[in-house]
DNA sequence: TATGAATGAGTATTCATTCAT
DNA sequence: TATGAATGAATACTCATTCAT
């Protein structure tokens, strides 16, 4: 019986990889970049791949398809970010002003400095086709924060530290400066670059500023 | 096995046209919607088509191809934001305070409240593809606007009305806010919609408490 | 704005077709040769497409996909073979024998002579995984037949031309031979080619005597 | 984005072989049963390993190829199909008429009740891509079927069992009505069973009674 | 022997773009 | 101008096969 040929795939050479690198991990790591650079639909499988130094039908051994390494991408990213928020409640300092202070500190690094911007690009602009993962990521975290930043100025009014007429069910009002600056960072950064520090400065400076209770306005405290 | 039809949708009635509506303009009125909504990967011309009420070939009679359609739709919103930019400077009413006022009320009607928000989610998503739609946006909006807005905040300042340790070279961080609404309007409405209103109100109140100047700190009082 | 690159394809030449075929009906009849030969999963939609002289994109224009073209095939071959059945029947000759005579002749022509044995190769390799195929096929066809078939042998015994024993509920018997010599012919043709008359006379030879009464078994004559 | 298990079943649980099950047969056995349901080019390694209970690369160890094994596995089962042929005519009884009927009895207990029936499917839809296989086959057992029932035919027509102007070089009608059988199991038996044991009883009835001498017919002898 | 991770050629399907009408 | 049929490059995903362990 002659030999019939299968157009299935003749394996060749193989380049020995450095073992041991938790391949999904891996894989996640590469998808985020090129989802975040490129955008969903304009990502190929195989550029993931090769970020990562396999072969396209390597990524299939580990997730189903493009979507789901994408959902699971942006999950390994949020997942922490939850933990993050859980994280700073603890850590509740005296001085309302201070737990501000604490609070933007953590946003600047994480939003701003570090990566997670990117998950920021990837939800503004995937979040049409993907409304599921806009939920998940509101659900655990943003609406998380706002809750927080809503206890806290509502703390600080209590306190007489903060004016009493503060719209404290507006806290994004409080934190935009550093979405912004987020923004602006993955957006404009590369023709004209944000001074990070200064801004924060600044943001801080003029928001507390704004957010104090005046010490006692024309009071007749004798300072 | 169902007489189901499986042979793809034959004849196609045609509507026809209602003429005489500047096919371009249609063209790039459709090209936007589709743009924000998908992102430019994916987003298909038949459905750009589809949506101006043509067929495919023909939006090749008015743009070079996806690309052109593409700019020339952004640039088409730009421009516009362009002139209302001269016009608010030339505007500029005595009171820096409500001429910021003034700022702020338009930038939340086109950016929060109108559709320019749409281009804002398309320049975070193409951006990195696109530099020099981000670049032309930048230097012909965004530019601008800092510019104006120092020179607002320095004349608030030189005429006592704002505080003088004010960081008048970071004015973004004054207007974040209203990015942030635009933003969270793209993103986060649909699961957690935002009271535009009381939100630019608290905008308002605490910049520009955080601008002023301390009404005389411990006013006219001795000290 | 400088050009950027989209993947998409730049077309190429042209090779003028010979205009006006009936495309989907080339593109079903490329098809069925190819799944006849090659079975479903085998066939390749580019090799359906050569053999049209179209290239592969050219059949999502008319058919929504592999499957969608496999149904329709298949369809296209049942739909007069369903029509032919009903011709028969109107055709019905005197003499019972001469009627199955008639449909036998009929048999022989479609699927050992014609190619509707094409039709039987798909259904029967293909029948596990398209059973609605074969619902459809059994439904409109073999039923039908088989119910003629029991119309014809219970009027040749009702009318003392047939022996009164005979089976007449299963007809599948009577027809055999013609099925089995389609099923030769698809298969063992190439190394023991099939005498189609010599063996259509001996099935219709066997078959009639199996089945006529017996000229009177020692008949009238004076035993 | 519930917490979907994206990422592809990762641990999976070995269960324990019993080993010492003759690995090669049990590795046909999977086969013959992926291929006849699914086709060849529609059968997955994958599959047989786990219809065998072993992982992919397994066959490997034992087979060549996906052809290899393939032709191994028909192979397999036209061998005791030749032993079959060979015993059958060692046992010639001696009424022709009998020995007729046992060779159907053994046709429909292999090809209608057996699973002898799978490898008709086989060679019909695989046919054309693996011609060898049919060649195979054919001069292996249909070729000696076919010169034996001539020969069994002839004798009949000798001994004046049968009618003299018997087409005895056409065996194949006369067995027509089991293989019609088995490809109706094949393909209609779910939509419409077959009765096998009325359907090889009127078969038997019908042939013979077609075959046998007129037992003179009408005939002029005073019995 | 047996495993299972990795490979890469192959296939169905999509879609920007062209062009004769 | 406008159409719509045709093109062909590109991309997600599959699977036979290999090989270090």
């Amino acid at each position: 019986m002659a030999k019939q040929d299968d157009r299935r795939g003749r394996p060749a050479p193989r380049r020995r990889r450095r073992r041991k690198e938790a391949r999904p991990a891996e894989l996640i790591e590469a998808g985020l970049a090129e989802f975040a650079e490129k955008g969903y639909a304009a990502t190929r499988m195989e550029d993931i791949a090769a970020r990562a130094d396999v072969v396209k039908g390597t990524i299939y051994l580990y997730f189903e398809s493009k979507e789901a390494l994408f959902k699971e991408a942006i999950r390994s990213r949020i997942e922490p970010a939850i933990a993050d928020m859980q994280g700073m409640v603890d850590t509740f300092p005296g001085d309302t002003e201070d737990l501000l202070r604490l609070v933007f500190g953590v946003l600047y690094d994480k939003l701003v400095r570090g990566d997670a911007r990117e998950i920021i690009r990837i939800l503004i602009a995937e979040g049409p086709r993907f409304p599921d993962v806009v939920e998940y990521y509101h659900a655990n975290t943003v609406k998380f924060g706002k809750g927080m930043l809503t206890t806290i100025l509502k703390r600080g009014v209590e306190r007489g530290e903060f004016r009493p007429d503060l719209p404290v069910d507006q806290p994004i009002a409080i934190v935009a400066p550093a979405i912004a600056a987020a923004i602006w960072r993955l957006t404009f950064d590369p023709h004209d670059p944000l001074d990070v520090e200064a801004y924060a400065k600044a943001h801080v400076d003029i928001i507390l500023n704004g957010l104090r209770a005046r010490p006692a306005p024309g009071a007749g405290d004798a300072e």
